[in-house]
DNA sequence: AATCCAACGATTTTT
DNA sequence: TCGTTGGATT
């Protein structure tokens, strides 16, 4: 038996596997489109702008009345189609800018479709109505605020604000806060939002024993504190907006109006609410685009609907569908591989990607140990590539789950590879730019308790949770926002000693930062903020090792404000468009999720982790059984076709996840990869020698193995060598074998890449395995875990100074490190 | 009110 | 393995 013969002989493995370009040889240029589209030429001389479009992105281009479902394959120049249509709209006149709604998933691809307008027609793009669907909601909402029960300066909240909100209620509920979680009463909450219902249109239906039957309950006790903070959380926006749609007729028709073309991006990320505030704005003059791929839909367990793409048609009766699916992106072996996979699934729109490359490279799949020697292969290959001339930026490791990360990162601070961990903790998430942001909501937005709760006590004012507790007793009965109570309060002595001090001088503060908003330049307003409040000594006394970055983190905070109008403007920015700054001045090779990877695309790729239970991840099985396992199939079609070029699949027989080692099989996906484009190497009998140019394929017939994936691993468990294997644990530990990169080597690429391996807070552990401390001495070497090797430059009892040879000095606390000789 | 420790739970996370 | 959290302790 094939070991690839049970893969499902669908009627999909025909119509959507790898096709050759069916005008042979030719170009995306002339050759073919004279062919189809005599008029060609005449074409180009009137609508210069479509040049380089092949037929179907010219038809995208030129169909721009009424409904219009792209469906643009992954590779296939679908930004380039939707902002070429964009420009065509206002260079023939057909729309003025103001006329044009483009909404978009993220930040970065409205950024990036605003700067190709740009570039395309020669304009600025201020004021258009580009953005995300958060973005164009807020805009709107500000505007007729009133009308949802909001006031036009409403906070948005973030994840953790709306967390502690949920708690509180479920606490004044009495709920057992271990039995129901409310991380995942948000996420109930939040589905519902996705779906648009607000708390009266939840169905009876949906009513379940979580929370003892309570969950809607909790819903518009949310709702109603949400108002009564005048915040939003990410999902109001859109159901806010919904009902301003719903019941202001008025307000409907003149964005109908107004929006006379619109444009969606990534339509098969969109959820119900979205689809329905399209759907509301896009009924009266019905132009509208919407572009997508039904086999990149990823974020169904956030509540996007397939169904939304798959029903265009239904919903837009006459809708034009063009397909785009010529590839420019990925070898015809990637691209051959991808569609092998993603043919695995049922109910698809079908696309058959097809491409002129006719590269010769397979794709290469191993087999490892362990997770160890995965990461550290890894490594290896990628100094190879780097050494044959690719740049780190090109060169990506995508996982399944963040926790798969770790041992990459450990092993390339051990060999000096410079990496960036892409959609790790962001700038704004982080607590002293928090505690920062929560001052100035309060100064912006009197009534947001949460940012007052946030910072009430912090620094240590001694308003400790009792003193706040009964703040919020009082605040049931007067129904004033916490700095109100706060008021009320101070006039009688139902608080009193420190607390009331504290809360007096606080209340002081905050009138006296208020008054000052309309005449001080805001970065210098929250410079006098953090000083005045105490925040900043804080930090500057405070002695745990990260204090100085936070420090840092802060004067980057305040300078980033500069370059907005008012606070308000920087305060929603922030809420909006929570990442930080990206650093590109050190290359670097990614490390991200599968998901964060989307809409990228790097060279080389490697996809580390086709485990299962793994990947597929066993938790998306039992939560949503075949409907998970095709999303966890898209993500894997994702990962691969991230691949320009070259593409690494590998699995590891035992993986440590959290600390505990467990064994595992090769993915099921793997099985369902078209052998023909794969080449498959295990890791023992390379062992040793140049895993790279190994060709030893686990599955030739001459190795006698070959049923299938589960025999193969057998074979290689029980093949695998007497030494080394299990010998690898920590640092260093690759001295011995296997891993055979000369020191000089490290040295050099330590030096060549000089200061960064990006970190995030979690850097900062202590060495793992050595608890107890000792004496340093100047000039001594050492190894900490994060950042590698270095020298002591000066100690002062436990607290060192270390020149690090990768990310240069650090003050550090001698736990962190270890003496280099231990390491 | 602050601090210390044991227990627990841990996909994915555009906005 | 590691961060968070709640209870106990000072």
């Amino acid at each position: 038996m094939n070991r690839f013969s049970h893969a499902p002989n669908s009627p999909h493995s025909s119509c959507c596997g790898l096709v050759r370009a069916p005008d042979g040889g030719s170009d995306r240029g002339a050759a073919s489109t004279t062919v189809e589209r005599p008029d060609q030429n005449a074409l180009l001389a009137r609508f210069p702008w479509l040049d380089g479009l092949n037929p179907p992105q010219q038809d995208a281009v030129l169909t721009t009345e009424g409904p219009v479902l792209m469906l643009a394959g992954a590779g296939t120049g679908k930004t380039r189609a939707l902002t070429t249509r964009i420009a065509h709209l206002l260079l023939t006149g057909q729309a003025r800018p103001g006329q044009i709604l483009a909404v978009t998933f993220t930040n970065k691809a409205a950024k990036e479709m605003r700067e190709r307008i740009e570039a395309m027609i020669g304009h600025p793009t201020e004021g258009w109505w580009v953005g995300t669907f958060h973005a164009i909601c807020t805009r709107i909402l500000r505007r007729h605020a009133s009308a949802v029960g909001l006031k036009s300066n409403f906070s948005i909240l973030d994840d953790d604000d709306q967390l502690r909100l949920i708690k509180q209620i479920m606490r004044a509920m009495d709920l057992d806060e271990k039995r129901w979680n409310a991380r995942a009463t948000l996420g109930l909450i939040s589905r519902w939002k996705d779906k648009g219902l607000v708390p009266s249109k939840v169905p009876a239906g949906e009513v379940s024993d979580f929370a003892n039957g309570r969950l809607l309950d909790i819903y518009s006790t949310y709702q109603d504190r949400l108002l009564t903070l005048n915040a939003c959380d990410f999902g109001d926006l859109l159901l806010h907006c919904l009902t301003l749609f719903t019941h202001e007729p008025d307000i409907l028709a003149d964005y109908q109006d107004r929006f006379a073309f619109m444009l969606v991006d990534e339509y098969q990320d969109t959820n119900v609410a979205q689809y329905l505030w399209l759907r509301l704005l896009a009924q009266k003059r019905k132009n509208i685009c919407c572009v997508g791929d039904d086999d990149q839909s990823i974020y169904g367990w956030r509540g996007a609907e397939v169904g939304n793409i798959l029903r265009f048609e239904k919903d837009f009766p006459g809708a034009k569908v063009i397909r785009l699916e010529q590839n420019y992106r990925s070898t015809s072996t990637i691209l051959a591989t991808a569609s092998g996979l993603i043919a695995h699934n049922e109910g698809r729109l079908g696309k058959t990607l097809w491409t002129q490359d006719k590269s010769t490279e397979k794709v290469q799949v191993r087999g490892y140990w362990d997770g160890d020697e995965e990461a550290r292969q890894i490594a290896e290959a990628i100094e190879q590539y780097q050494a044959k001339g690719t740049s780190l930026h090109d060169m990506a490791v995508l996982v399944r789950s963040s926790a798969m990360m770790r041992g990459l990162e450990e092993r390339f601070v051990t060999v000096g590879i410079p990496y960036r961990v892409v959609g790790g903790p962001r700038f704004y998430e982080r607590r002293e730019i928090r505690d920062a942001l929560a001052y100035l909501r309060v100064v912006a937005q009197p009534a947001d308790d949460l940012a007052f709760e946030r910072i009430v006590n912090v620094p240590k004012r001694g308003i400790g949770p009792t003193t706040v507790q009964k703040l919020y007793g009082i605040q049931r009965d007067l129904g004033l926002p916490l700095t109100g109570v706060v008021e009320q309060v101070l006039r009688t002595d139902e608080i009193g000693g420190k607390a009331r001090k504290s809360l007096q001088t606080l209340i002081g503060d905050f009138d006296r930062w208020r008054a000052m908003v309309a005449s001080t330049p805001h970065p210098e307003l929250t410079e006098i903020i953090l000083d005045e409040s105490g925040y900043t000594e804080m930090w500057r006394l405070a002695r745990s090792p990260e204090a100085p970055g936070r420090l840092e983190n802060l004067k980057e905070l305040i300078s980033a404000m500069a370059s907005f109008d008012s606070l308000a403007a920087f305060l929603e920015h922030v809420s909006l468009v929570m990442e930080g700054l990206e650093d590109n001045s050190t290359d670097m090779v990614s490390i991200m999720t599968l998901h964060g990877a989307k809409g990228l695309e790097f060279d080389l790729v490697f996809l580390p982790g086709w485990e299962q239970g793994q990947f597929p991840n066993q938790r998306a099985l039992d939560a949503e059984g075949q409907k998970g396992l095709e999303e966890e199939r898209r993500l894997g079609y994702v990962g691969i076709t991230r691949a320009r070029k070259s593409l690494y699949i590998s699995y590891a027989g035992r993986r440590r996840i959290h600390g505990q080692y467990s064994d595992a099989l090769p993915s099921q996906f793997l099985e369902e990869l078209p052998e023909e484009q794969l080449e498959l190497v295990s890791t023992a009998s390379s062992w040793g020698s140049n895993w790279l140019h190994q060709d030893s394929n686990f599955s030739a017939p001459s190795t006698g193995f070959g049923a299938n994936w589960g025999s193969s691993w057998n074979n290689l468990a029980s093949a695998r060598p007497a030494t080394g294997g299990t010998s690898d644990r920590g640092f260093g530990a690759d001295r011995g074998f296997g891993y055979e990169s000369p020191g000089w080597k490290r040295a050099q690429a330590r030096r060549n890449h000089g200061k960064i391996i990006q970190g995030s807070p979690r850097d900062m552990q202590p060495a793992q395995s050595v608890k107890a401390t000792r004496n340093y001495a100047v000039g001594e070497r050492v190894f900490h875990q994060k950042f590698g090797y270095g020298d002591v430059l000066a100690v002062d009892k436990d607290r060192l100074v270390v020149n690090f040879d990768i990310s240069g000095e650090k003050k550090i606390m001698s736990s962190f490190i270890v003496p280099a000789s231990d390491a």
